[in-house]
DNA sequence: ATGGTTGCTTAGCAA
């Protein structure tokens, strides 16, 4: 099976080119980011139509995570369940199959010591709790998103510059990290070792023609769905073109 | 140091 990840920075205004994709490549299941739209606005009877199933968290203007599938979504779950009065839709999650699939939107955190800078660190805290809480790191379990962390020197064009950002920052990374130690794996590293090969392209700066992004998009795995991974790869060419997501699909073929 | 772009919503915020 395929399972794909986007961010595709408004669903409106990335129709087209989301049913043209879909189309093409044929994902089992697509994980979708920034949304930017309420429940009421999602675009239910066109992706229907194309014959695709929806779980939907949508909000207006800002974030909303969805999943989309061939096959029926159950045990559909919205936001991180926990104590904290949160409005930002930011979590999904279902059951396909015999897989766990959650589609997340890891906060940007804006600048390193904002209150956003602190709500990003605690958010990925309380996705740890969250996985701790409702699953098993032993069950075939998928956790896609846009973590908005690049986790690795190799996942960064310019490593030193980006070092004081919030998407490279060394606690942005560990908190990922701590997340990851749930135990999870990176399906992209599982099958690419080389540096180069981002997910995410400013608008501005014509950086990506001069591939200047970063690798923040991950589909990261419990170890039985591990050994289940036999591709990933970033469809970078989504990312040219008319009117792209400033984010590219990565995408994983599982057995 | 600043500005560059896009989308939502219509001046300013978020990314």
């Amino acid at each position: 099976m395929k399972l794909a990840t986007w961010n595709v920075n408004s669903i409106r205004a990335r129709l087209a080119r989301l049913l043209a994709w879909l189309e093409k490549h044929q994902p089992d299941v697509l994980c979708l980011q920034e949304l930017k739209v309420q429940d009421e606005g999602f675009p239910f009877e066109a992706l229907a139509a194309a014959g695709w199933q929806a779980a939907v968290h949508g909000q207006p203007t800002y974030n909303g995570v969805a999943i989309l599938s061939r096959q029926p979504l159950e045990d559909v779950r919205r936001g991180l369940d926990d104590e904290v009065d949160d409005l930002q839709a930011r979590l999904i999650s279902a059951r396909v199959g015999d897989l766990t699939v959650l589609s997340a939107y890891v906060p940007n955190g804006h600048e390193v010591g904002s209150d956003k800078w602190d709500y990003k660190l605690a958010w990925l805290k309380r996705l740890r709790r969250h996985l701790e809480k409702h699953h098993r790191p032993e069950e075939p379990l998928a956790l896609c998103g846009d973590f908005n962390v690049a986790p690795e020197a190799r996942d960064v064009c310019d490593p030193a510059r980006w070092e004081p950002t919030v998407l490279y920052h060394p606690q942005a990374r560990a908190a990922l990290a701590e997340l990851a130690s749930w135990g999870l794996q990176d399906a992209f590293r599982l099958h690419h070792q080389e540096g180069g090969l981002y997910s995410w392209w400013d608008y501005r700066m014509l950086a990506f023609p001069k591939n200047q992004g970063l690798r923040i998009d991950h589909v990261l795995v419990t170890a039985p769905l591990a050994r289940r991974c036999r591709a990933a790869r970033i469809d970078r060419d989504e990312r040219k073109g008319q009117q792209p997501s400033d984010h590219a699909p990565v995408v994983v073929e599982l057995d």
